[in-house]
DNA sequence: ACGAGTTTGACAATCATTCTCACCAGGGCA
DNA sequence: TGCCCTGGTGAGAATGATTGTCAAACTCGT
């Protein structure tokens, strides 16, 4: 049962094609309503879970707790290098980490390993931004 | 300035010392009621906080968002497999990874690069109570 | 033991997220 | 095209972890 496609769920989907950095519900929502859009703020956290349920984006924290939403170009599992200062994000994988978790585990005899990587810094543009060090 | 030792410091400071999981702050706070010692959750809070910083715990976030803390035998950078059914954790150390971190980071310009890399997984010891798949 | 400065703890406040439930709209069908 | 059923929506309440507040209690150097 696909769901149904709405007014809602569109403008959802066409915030996060136009960004290509992590966004909060909470942002979202506010630009939603800031263009024009009227949505309620239930509607998107609805609507992002489900697109994270079908793998259309990429769901990860924050540092304090808050879940930030992307939409990912490719499909396939893959991390994030994400600027702490202005939030710009570039997908990157990891070859060789992969299979580094499954022996990990596999050592220690877990099974169904799944594994976190994400990556934080900042980013060249910040960095000037503000001068070197 | 080393913080005071108070009864309550002690408290949560053994409590993490007598178990090998991670805990919450609820959790922790909850015991400690429960085994006699009174102690104010903001208490729990604000200990927690301050052994983080000082890297005496380590912390994580769990799936759905909530704290958990661990003393850790080692102090160095490390990582964690994490049991997803009884919550029993492993520490890890990824040689290489941290390497790799760096190595992905610098090329993408980024500086002052962290990472996060946890693992979960069933432990073996699970994975016989329910039988094999 | 004394006093200054910390720490505590009950409770309120915050804040993201989820729940509720009456109302509304998408879309298959006649 | 119009109807109706069903899933979607949204305003606001509820939840739950975490943090802020501030007077009272406690630690520790003297």
């Amino acid at each position: 049962m696909a769901p149904r496609m709405t007014r809602q769920r569109a403008a959802v989907a066409q915030a996060l094609e136009g960004s290509s950095d992590f966004r909060s519900a909470q942002q979202l929502h506010e630009s939603l309503r800031a263009s024009g859009d009227g949505i309620g703020l239930a509607t998107v956290y609805r609507t992002l879970q489900q697109l994270a349920d079908g793998g259309e984006v990429d769901v990860l924290r924050t540092a304090d707790g808050e879940s930030v939403y992307r939409r990912c170009a490719r499909r396939e599992h893959h991390h994030h290098l994400v600027c702490r200062s202005c939030g710009r994000a570039v997908e990157i994988d990891g070859p060789g980490v992969e299979e580094w978790a499954a022996r990990i585990g596999a050592a220690q005899g877990f099974a169904d390993v799944e594994h976190t990587v994400e990556l934080s810094g900042t980013c060249a543009r910040c960095r000037e931004a503000v001068g070197p060090a």
